[in-house]
DNA sequence: TTGCCGTTATGCCAGTTGTGCATACCCTCG
DNA sequence: CGAGGGTATGCACAACTGGCATAACGGCAA
């Protein structure tokens, strides 16, 4: 039996062999599958010799399907039809009409821009369905790199990964501190970085902001000194409670500025090179229109609140 | 671009891509797939003609899947793995490794045969799973057809489809009638076919229990004359009342002596001629070694029977 | 800068495979 | 026994695919 064929093409027998026992008759069959009915005849053979069995009853009138036959019917037809429609599904993703956009974003950081940018974008593009997660920096970055987010909303932490992804300046807040009540700074209504030289510094968990504390040690160093960073905490709101008990400070983004936290007081950096860089990073490759048109409109919204 | 490839070795390519991904480099998973590196080049240049998008961002230390590339593994790899799963699991079937008997069977017919051959099969081969289905004939035969049963045990209605199946004559019982208390009959211990000449039969429903009618009619021509059918229900308990009902008779496998049911009385037929053939039929192709176990089981059991 | 080493991409050739065509074979029915 | 339906087979050819050699490209170190 020198009929071998490659155990590639494999799916395809399949798919002739689920049409042959459809129609009960390799002759329709090749029809409908657009060959002769030899090469049909011979797909039917390989397959039987590499799955070890026969799989159909040749008779006079047709062909009838073997137990076995009807077995790999069972077992395959779904996973065929599941095959080609995530094939479909796939390739109208490649051409950008994916309608579902996943997106990343921190709920304190980007509450002010998210809403009315996704407010455009339901106007403009109605059917997009979006799943929103709320997210720390670091998750966000891990999520666009698993490719389980689409976009990511992320502020100066996303600066480390954005050569990685296509990325977007949105905007560029001023720059706070954070220092506790007691603190004499805690009554000035500006203050200049200089100012801070010497003082102990917060840091947060490389893990979760990653790059924070170097985009502080930048700015620091910018005014003319190192910060010292007394305490490495994860997660902002063990900032605070180090910022009250350690009198501490920590540079924050200015929407912080707005938050209220017992003991806690924030006063606004006045350097103008302070700021603090508010990004967009999506995936590269071709990105879907629902993602064009979502960071399109978050560049609209942060010119705006510029 | 003139990478165009076959449509049809698609589904290696996806494979292909699943390697490179998790290798994150064509150059490691081209060794791992036993290929040169540039054959799998072009592969994955052909994937994403074929799709219309890029899969991969390519880079000087390996490459990286695009957001596309993530949603292919995510979409194909869990259809690759059972159809992988699948295949396997058709070839152990193919070489008679199957672990899952479906059985179909007539309770009151089959139940003195099946039970014992049963308990040997279950002691030759106790990791077999058994699936058993008390069916009407009909129900098994269309059973059989469609993949559904591997093995049936039926009477004499199977015989009309026994060219279509492998089958095996387990054992050959006698016949009885049934007749209603009041008829004379009632009162002899046997009976010959000749005298049922010139009396009412019952007759079953064709599509409940093919052949039934015709074996009556057969055997009655072997006597000598032709039974006239005055009635046909469904259902053999319907036969009785109309028995009861309306005097008539009908012809029965022996197995029937053994039931009692108000106002009929079972008389066996004395003719050497008149037997009722008890069969198995199982799949086409290639049995299961569970298979063919059950069936020399049911043949042990038939002669002790006979 | 230059050279080296890693990566992926490309040109070309040969082996293999799958297809179509023509035809053989087999069965059933008239 | 021939006609007409089915499936299988012999054969030649086009096409795809893989291997080899090599190009192109980027990073890194001297």
């Amino acid at each position: 039996m020198p009929v071998v064929h490659t155990l590639g093409g494999m799916m395809d027998r399949i798919r002739a062999l689920l049409t042959v026992i459809e129609e009960g008759s390799v002759n329709r069959a090749a029809v409908r599958l657009r060959i002769t009915q030899p090469a049909l005849s011979r797909q039917m053979q390989a397959l039987e010799n590499e799955l070890g069995g026969k799989l159909l009853e040749r008779e006079t009138s047709g062909v009838k399907p073997t137990g076995l036959g009807h077995a790999l019917v069972k077992a395959m037809r779904p996973l065929v039809e599941g095959y080609d429609t995530a094939l479909a599904e796939l390739r109208r993703q490649a051409r950008g009409e994916r309608s579902e956009l996943r997106v990343g974003y921190l709920l304190s950081a980007a509450q002010s821009m998210l809403t009315p940018a996704l407010a455009k974008l339901r106007k403009s593009q109605p059917e997009v369905k979006l799943k929103l997660h709320d997210m720390s920096p670091r998750e966000q970055i891990d999520g666009l790199r698993a490719g389980e987010l689409d976009l990511a909303l992320i502020g100066q932490e996303g600066v480390t990964a954005a050569s990685e992804f296509h990325s977007a300046k949105l905007c560029s807040l001023r720059v706070c501190i954070a220092v506790s009540d007691n603190d004499p700074i805690a009554a000035q209504k500006n203050i200049t970085l200089k100012e801070l030289k010497g003082r102990d510094f917060i840091g947060v968990d490389e893990d979760q902001v990653p790059g924070r504390n170097r985009w502080a040690t930048a700015l620091c160093k910018s005014a003319g000194f190192k910060p010292r960073f007394v305490v490495v905490v994860d997660g902002i709101t063990n900032v605070f409670s180090q910022v009250v008990s350690e009198s501490g400070v920590t540079l924050l983004p200015g929407y912080f500025e707005k938050l209220q936290h017992p003991g806690v007081t924030f006063v606004p950096v006045s350097d103008e090179k302070a700021r603090w860089d508010f990004i967009v990073l999506w995936q590269k490759g071709l990105a879907s229109t629902a993602t064009r048109a979502l960071v399109e409109a978050l560049k609209q919204v942060a010119v705006t609140l510029r």
